[in-house]
DNA sequence: AGATAATCGAGACGGTACGTCCAGTCTTCCA
DNA sequence: TGGAAGACTGGACGTACCGTCTCGATTATCT
């Protein structure tokens, strides 16, 4: 709005980026996507995006934060909170986006990047961030499942979430096992006994 | 066994690995430690283990493999699987071992070198077997769980893994918070409820 | 003059200079005496000067003709005729201003930059036109020893110029070595013997 | 001698510098024929010499040094020190061959290199060098002059040949003057006045 | 105690990418 | 509307490691 009230042609770019930032972000992930973080090469996100390998040094101080800067302009790892009228549903559907992000042919190596640099690189922060920001998103479906008597008023959002999320990554990412039929399910009533009902094999006096 | 029925002596070297094979593993170690797994470089290793650089690709094709095995004649994976008599108990034990090893100072820079390497490089093999081999030596642990009473048969030993280790690492490495006390038992509690108690009506202290 | 005929700030600027001359200029003479030519560099100068780059390459058109217009503005490169009342103490004053020129601190650099670019790079022309207006000045020292009787009518004076100031130049920034205590005095002993006088070192027939 | 004592295959290179050290040589000294010192590269050195850049960098940290040893390898920089009989003939012919070395096709870059760099770059040894070695070189022509009556024993070689040497790479190089018939003669006989005849009286053709 | 493998070290290499400096050009804003 | 600033392409720098090769020198077992 206020950006173009003076004039149309004024300065979109300054400070913003290079002008190449488009091309460069979008070589940027083809490349995490074709060769996984470890190879990805400024100098081969330079030559794909036509651009001189100076131009990202001066915008990028390293592969990292140029990765990050990719990621946040790209969709990828956008989600989307949903709403199913129950919680064990929304949880199902929540876990299902991360089975597919982390599984899908063009997230995957982002999720995987996630983990080669996120432990401690320069990447850290975006894997930090992009978990605080899911959660915050996904604060108002808790809310409503408490809302609605599914949760108690103390339950910690943050622990159902990493036990789901955890669950998803390290079944697929770490021990590389494919998530069968049925898995997100399970992981979510793991969590998430249905209300009243017993889990059918927990007899004993636990 | 058989390597040594003629002699006490006989060929230990042989195809076994290189003769400085101890003070390369040290290396490797104190390498990933200091500097994480992005950073350890093979020139590296050699340099510090005294030993030309031409040995150690003679007996490994690359890093990963090289760490791998470092890693498998350390101990810094080996588990201890608990047994304190109830299953409450020993996955509490086993979280907690889990986030030391996640913590540790000398422990942690190897968890993160398996989330580093582990999801696409060379390092993948080392993180799926570790986490299956962690899987068969908990088995028993289940086993007696189910013997008691306290888990039905058909309960799926792995999912519970996954849920409690996948909490863990994803709390402590990806999201890179601190565990604070309290964190383990609230997750084993969490896919482990109290007994025929409905998880909505849990609202005391988890 | 017919500059400023019109008005007293009429375009004093254009097809001069830029606005920051001085500074150009001055900041160009300290980079080339703390750095030597060749480590003089365009971009060095704009940033001492407070100065785009473009801002110099808008008036010069590389680093050779900057500083050629940097020196001619300064004051470095004057000579002083000196005027003894004989040919002897003319060029023995000649002599010492090269040698001091040559090895001044301030001048030093100046003059290594002469041998730096002035054998092909762009530095060339001043190089050459520095040397030829020498010459031009010295002329009439030349034509007041002719008058004088001390010099016959068809000497050429760049020859004694060239030998002269080749010795000092030689000895001094080639073989790098000091101008020790009555270099100046022998130099122009060895060009130009007293007349009458044999030298006292030459006994013998040459 | 001892080192093929043993046998005809041992050792050659070591310590000596790279296997392909001739073609880098050559290429070295055509690059500096063809694009003159500041223009020389390394990169363009070793992609002429069929060579990786590394190993360039592997036995010379520079340039300069380079171009020494490419130089020093060469013959370009070889004299021949003239013996005529007397030392006006010895002398003319020193600087008939300065000429030609500062004039030459081959060696004239070669001798701009040495004002290029010799006066503070990684090239000032060198120059230091040639023109040291030279003189050592020289002084045998002038101990036969002592020898013969033509030059007092107290005379300083080095003076002459600074007088003589300067003069020419002065006119040549730095006045970017031709070096026309009979400069070299006028030269050696502007330091070398004929025996009995005071200057102020050579009249004649010089 | 030698013969014979296996293993090692030293030295060198081509190659990729790094991150930086600087040259010189182009585009865009501002006074 | 011309001067200045900012962004850019491009070339080279010098470095770190990669993974490979050759060749002589060591070891360690075997007979």
């Amino acid at each position: 709005m206020g950006e173009s009230s003076t004039s149309s042609s004024r300065r979109r770019t300054t400070g913003t980026g290079p002008r190449a930032a488009e091309r460069i972000h979008e070589a940027t992930l083809e490349l995490l996507i074709e060769r996984g973080y470890q190879k990805l090469t400024v100098e081969a996100v330079a030559e794909r995006a036509g651009v001189n390998k100076t131009t990202i040094y001066r915008w990028w101080p390293s592969k990292g934060p140029l990765l990050r800067a990719a990621l946040l302009r790209s969709r990828v790892l956008d989600i989307d909170i949903p709403d199913t009228g129950n919680l064990r549903g929304d949880l199902i559907a929540l876990a299902g986006q991360m089975a597919r992000l982390v599984n899908g042919e063009r997230t995957g190596p982002v999720a995987r990047a996630m983990l080669s640099g996120g432990a401690q690189d320069e990447l850290a922060l975006l894997t930090r961030d992009f978990f605080a920001d899911r959660l915050e998103q996904e604060r108002p479906l808790f809310a409503r499942a408490v809302a609605r008597g599914e949760l108690g008023a103390d339950t910690d959002p943050a622990l159902l979430v990493d036990l789901i999320a955890g669950a998803v990554w390290m079944r697929i990412l770490l021990r590389q096992l494919p998530a069968e039929d049925g898995f997100v399910e399970a992981v979510v009533d793991a969590v998430l006994p249905p209300v009243g009902v017993p889990l059918a094999s927990v007899e004993g006096p636990r």
